[in-house]
RNA sequence: GGGACUGUGGGGUAGCUUGGUCCAUCCUUCGGGGUUCGGGACUCCGAGACGCCAGUUCAAAUCUGGCCAGUCCCA
């Protein structure tokens, strides 16, 4: 396998599996037709970052960069080690973690005086610190983040980006200064998530997490769901609201106007590189990787064909397009090698490259280029008019991609009155629910997974009144909540 | 944490039950030549594997044990 650089074209793919009905065994044949990730490293659950892959990551870092800083976050990097004696001060953060951590005991041979942890996240890297530099009303709010790997020793079953034991992170931290201001923190990630979504044209379920299953250490839990269909969920992300139950043990107090010391109310946003594998699995088809425009390693592939008979080169026309266009600001690869073109159609729509603009002998004669989009548009464009034809192309692109995933998406939900409907485990199910724990496992057993959690905001899909609980029946104090099975 | 299963060139596989016919099959891939180039071309030449370590045996891809890696099920 080639990996320096871009790949040269290859000959005939195997047939991929059926998306639907075979997902996982489709899902790593696409990941490795894409060459996005070598997942032959040999330890479990570490994968290689391969250039396409990488491409492809960068540009979905740069969207969470984009985003977040837009609303008032700033960059920061804590040590990856965190000694066992920060690690431990909060307690329901250690108990949910404890079994998932890799330890680093020893220095050379010298076992160290405190063990360390190779951090699972950031809390007990960051409070230590943010206690340090949190002292009056006025260093608040301390909003940060950082992009960095963390590490968890998964016991499940490994996929590519899907569950690693080596997870590319984005990690923001806040302190407030109450729970209103974190309250709305949480909300202003949100609205922040849904701009990032919209880049990834990927559309999402946000709940708040039943008791049971929220954060360690969390006050309550916003999650960001996806579907993968006939049920099946993926969370992609996930928003928390600490109030002060870190910022006590971490002692992260400051002097309020009134002179009185009080601690900060926190708040931390996490996604991950499964919003690849979310991009993968949503957009994804039956020929392989569809990337949205603002994430593709390269928005625009350029062919030149070729012909003995015709008189018109046309690679001097495609070098020339080329130039234009990443002047014009596209991440443009010119696909000038060996092979024929359709041997490189095949190539970059596996590889899901949003436009290919095909030259030939025609094409240079007459001042013109043919654009096929990898959802199957084909026009022709003027040179003259190119650079605006072209992003004009990647805007339709975007729209006709964010339309067929949420139609996709409209069709993982159903509503489901009874737990009989919700017992055919054939979608994610929106039930009316009182919120006693006892009626969120009744539902859970009948799904086969979880209460996903109660939504936050409208219903993806038309619902009636909220009707009586749909496992004991009460009525008054219900809400409408997801259930549906987690991968 | 408990149980079951799997490991053959870069990827996917045949062979394993019943040890010898295997210096290991087929597809794909990779390197070189020629001819080609508007949807996976053809042709010629070449490259590449039995997870690791022990054991049984005249003989191990095949049987046994340990290790490593992976998959599935259960808690």
């Amino acid at each position: 396998m080639v990996i320096l650089g871009p790949p040269p074209p290859t000959g005939a793919m195997a047939e991929l599996p059926d998306k639907r009905g075979a997902f996982f065994d489709w899902y790593l044949e696409v990941i490795e037709a894409a060459q996005l990730t070598d997942k032959r490293y040999p330890v479990k659950g570490l994968n290689v970052w391969t250039p396409y892959g990488f491409r492809a990551r960068r540009q979905l870092d740069a969207v969470l960069v984009r985003e977040i800083e837009a609303t008032k976050s700033e960059p920061v990097e804590f040590p990856a080690l965190i000694p066992e004696t920060e690690f431990r001060k909060e307690g329901d953060h250690i108990k949910g973690f404890d079994a998932q951590v890799y330890w680093v005991t020893r220095g050379g041979s010298t076992p160290l005086d405190v063990p360390l942890v190779l951090r699972p996240t950031s809390e007990t890297a960051m409070y230590p610190i943010f206690a340090l530099w949190v002292r009056s009303h006025q260093d608040l709010p301390l909003n940060v983040y950082q992009i960095v790997n963390t590490f968890r020793y998964e016991t499940k079953t490994t996929r590519p980006f899907l569950r690693v034991r080596e997870i590319h992170f984005f990690e923001e931290h806040t302190c407030q200064i109450d729970d209103a201001a974190a309250s709305a923190r949480v909300a202003s990630n949100l609205a922040a998530f849904e701009k990032m979504a919209h880049a990834f044209d990927l559309p999402f379920l946000a709940v708040r997490r039943p008791e049971w299953d929220k954060f360690p250490g969390a006050h309550y839990t916003i999650a960001l769901d996806i579907p993968l269909g006939e049920g099946r969920t993926l969370q992609i992300g996930s928003i928390h609201h600490y109030r002060e139950n870190f910022s006590r043990p971490y002692g992260i107090q400051y002097e309020d106007r009134d002179g009185t010391q009080r601690f900060a109310h926190q708040t931390t946003f996490g996604l991950s590189e499964r919003l690849v594998g979310a991009i993968v699995a949503t957009h994804g088809d039956a020929q392989g990787v569809v990337f949205p425009s603002e994430i593709a390693p390269y928005s625009v592939v350029i062919i030149p064909v070729l012909s003995a008979k015709s008189t018109a080169d046309p690679r001097p026309v495609a070098a020339e397009v080329a130039e234009r266009l990443t002047a014009a600001g596209c991440r443009v690869h010119l696909d000038d090698g060996e092979g024929r073109p359709g041997a490189k159609y095949y190539y970059w729509e596996t590889r899901g490259v949003p436009l290919r603009i095909e030259i030939g002998g025609r094409e240079a004669t007459e001042r013109f280029v043919t654009v096929a989009s990898r959802l199957g548009e084909k026009e022709r464009v003027d040179l003259a008019t190119l650079e605006i034809d072209i992003g004009r192309a990647l805007e339709r692109f975007d729209a006709t991609l964010r339309v067929k995933a949420h139609e996709a998406y409209l069709q993982a939900f159903e509503l489901a009155l009874t737990l009989e409907t919700v017992r055919k485990r054939e979608k994610i199910y929106l039930i009316s629910w009182c919120g006693q724990e006892a009626c969120g496992h009744e539902v859970e057993n009948a799904v086969d997974g979880a209460l996903l959690g109660v939504l936050e905001g409208e219903p993806p899909i038309p619902v009636p009144d909220l009707p009586g609980c749909v496992a004991c029946g009460r009525d008054g104090g219900t809400r409408w909540a997801a259930a549906g099975r987690p991968i």
